[in-house]
RNA sequence: GGAAGAGUGGCAGAGCUGGUUUAAUGCACUGGUCUUGAAAACCAGCGUGCGGCAACGUACCGGGGGUUCGAAUCCCUCCUCUUCCGCCA
C-alpha cells in the first residue's frame, strides 16, 4: 500500500508513475479524492479526540466530586457526560467509516515504478535487458515436449493428478520425483551458500498474514481457501516468510535480512487456458525455493541486482538457455516497483517460460507489514522488501527434459548429479 | 476435543475488592557526572499509532464486544500459552 505522505510530497512523481503503469489522466483524480478523504479523516479525529478529552476530565470531576460528599453536582456532571457519549458515539463511527473510506481508495493504488521501468501495455512492451548471447537451441524433429517426455520416462502422470485431485496437479514418480528433491537440495544449498538463512514456514496462514503481503484483497481469487479454519494456502513461501518480520523495528545493524524457502505454492490460476496450461507450465501446486531481504532503502537497488545475479548463477549451472526482461509498467505487478523476470527455453515448445520473478517492491509491502528500522537520527521509516524465485521447480523440469533429451535419454546436468544420484532419465 | 489456570511496555514483574496507575518497580538500553580507562555508584532519559509547528491531546494492558459518569481492573466472546485428560503422525 503507497504512503499518504508519498502522494502529498511526490504528487509529481506519483503521477508519473502510474502513467507508466497506463493511468490515465482520469484515473489519477482518485489522487485528489485520497487527500480528501485524509483530510476529512484528521479533521473527524481532531474533534473526535476532543470529544474524549471533555469525557475524560469530567470523569474525574465527578470522582472528585463524590469522595468531597457532593452527589448532587456529580448527578448534574453525569448527564453532561451523557450527552456528549452521544456525540463520541457518532464522531466515532464516522470517523471509522472515514477510514475503510479511505482505505479503499488507497489499496487501488499500485506502487510507484522505478525510473528504470519502461512504459508498456503488455509482455511485448517488456525489455530484454540481458538476451540469450548464443544461438538457441535446436532439437530434431523427433523431439518430444516434456507431457510427452514425461510418459515416455514415467517420472511425471498428470491425469493421475486429475484423478487424485484434479487437473493441474502433476504427480511425480519414480526419477521425476528425485529430480524435484534434487532441484529443491541444489536451490537450498546455494542459497545457504550465498547468506540466505533456510526457513520452513507454515504452509497455511491467517487473514492478516495474507494481508500484509498485499496477497488480501488484490488477489484474493487466486489463493485456495480454507474456510472452516479461516485459513489460506499459501501462493509463494514469500508470505509465510517476509511476514515473520511484521510489526517489527530493526535496527540498522541487523541489514540485509536475507531468508529462503522451500515450500509447495498453491495457485487457483482461474481463467488460464491453451498451450499455457499444457503439462506443466502452469499448475496448481508447484514447488519453489524463494529468496527474500530486507533492506535499508539506499541499498536495496544494489541488492535487487545481486538477487538476480544468484538466480543468474542457477540458471547457469544447470546449463539452460535463459534471457533476462525487465518488466514494463503494464507487466510489472501491482505492488513492485521493479521486476525482472528471467526465462527459460523450452526447446522443444520452442517457447521461454518465466521461472523467476525477482522485484523490489520498496515500502510498498513494508507499509501494510509494518516493517520498520531506527534510523540513525532515532526516526522510524520503513524498510524496503524484496523477492524473487530462485527457483520455480514445475518449469525448470519441463526445460531440463526437452532441452536435454536424446536418443538414449535425458541426460542431468553435472551440477545436479550428486543430488540425483543418477546421470540419465532412460 | 474436554477441564483448570494464565495472557500487562525489549525482558522480568506489580496493579486486577473500578476513579492521584496520566501502567509502580527492577533489569536491559541511551546520555551525563566521577575515573588514566573500565566497573561500581549517582543524575537524567527511555513503548507504539494518530492529530498538532509545538505545548499538548487521544488511543493501545492478547483480539473484538458490553456494563459504567469513568475499565488494565467487572461481564460476554474469540485467540494464544501452561498443566491434566482424550486422540494422534
Amino acid at each position: 500500500m503507497l504512503e499518504i505522505s508519498r502522494i502529498r510530497t511526490e504528487r509529481a512523481k506519483v503521477e508519473q508513475g502510474l502513467k507508466i503503469k497506463g493511468w490515465t489522466e482520469e484515473k489519477l483524480a482518485i489522487l485528489d479524492l485520497i487527500i480528501a478523504a485524509d483530510d476529512k479523516r484528521k479533521q473527524l479525529q481532531t474533534e473526535n479526540d476532543g470529544y474524549l478529552s471533555e469525557r475524560n476530565k469530567l470523569s474525574k470531576e465527578i470522582g472528585d466530586l463524590f469522595k468531597a460528599g457532593k452527589a448532587s453536582e456529580a448527578q448534574a456532571a453525569k448527564l453532561q457526560v451523557e450527552e456528549l457519549k452521544e456525540k463520541i458515539a457518532i464522531a466515532e463511527s464516522a470517523m471509522q467509516a472515514q477510514i475503510i473510506e479511505l482505505e479503499s481508495k488507497l489499496i487501488e493504488l499500485p506502487n510507484i515504478p522505478h525510473p528504470s521501468v519502461p512504459a508498456g501495455h503488455s509482455e511485448s512492451d517488456n525489455e530484454v535487458s540481458k538476451p540469450w548471447s548464443n544461438e538457441l537451441p535446436e532439437l530434431p524433429e523427433t523431439a518430444l515436449p516434456h507431457w510427452e517426455l514425461a510418459t515416455k520416462y514415467n517420472i511425471l502422470d498428470m491425469k493421475l493428478g486429475v484423478k487424485i485431485a484434479g487437473a493441474g496437479f502433476p504427480v511425480f514418480i519414480g526419477k521425476g520425483s528425485r529430480l524435484q528433491r534434487a532441484l529443491i537440495n541444489f536451490f537450498l544449498d546455494e542459497a545457504t551458500e550465498a547468506g540466505y538463512t533456510e526457513i520452513v514456514p507454515p504452509l497455511l496462514v491467517n487473514e492478516a498474514t495474507a494481508r500484509a503481503t498485499g496477497q488480501l484483497p488484490d488477489k484474493e481469487g487466486q489463493m485456495y481457501y480454507v474456510t472452516k479454519d479461516d485459513l489460506y494456502l499459501i501462493p509463494t513461501a514469500e508470505v509465510p516468510i517476509t511476514n515473520i518480520y511484521r510489526d517489527t523495528i530493526l535496527n540498522l545493524d541487523q541489514f540485509p535480512i536475507k531468508m529462503t524457502g522451500y515450500t509447495p505454492c498453491f495457485r487457483r490460476e482461474a481463467g488460464s487456458y491453451g498451450a499455457d496450461v499444457k503439462g506443466l507450465n502452469r499448475v496448481h501446486q508447484f514447488d519453489k525455493v524463494e529468496i527474500v531481504q530486507l533492506e535499508h532503502p539506499d541499498k536495496s537497488y544494489e541488492t535487487l541486482d545481486q538477487m538476480v545475479a544468484h538466480v543468474e548463477g542457477l540458471l547457469q549451472k544447470l546449463e539452460l538457455p535463459y534471457r533476462i526482461l525487465r518488466l514494463c509498467g503494464g507487466d510489472v505487478s501491482f505492488a513492485s516497483a521493479l521486476t525482472y523476470d528471467l526465462e527459460v527455453y523450452s526447446a522443444a515448445q520452442k517457447r521461454w517460460l518465466e521461472v523467476s520473478s525477482v522485484s523490489n517492491f520498496e515500502t510498498f509491502q513494508s507499509n501494510r507489514l509494518k516493517l520498520r528500522y531506527r534510523d540513525e537520527d532515532g526516526k522510524k521509516r520503513l524498510a524496503h522488501t524484496l523477492n524473487g524465485s530462485a527457483l520455480a521447480l514445475a518449469r525448470i523440469i519441463a526445460a531440463l527434459l526437452e532441452n536435454n533429451q536424446t536418443e538414449t535419454g535425458i541426460i542431468i546436468p553435472e551440477a545436479l548429479r550428486k543430488y540425483t544420484g543418477f546421470d540419465i532419465i532412460d
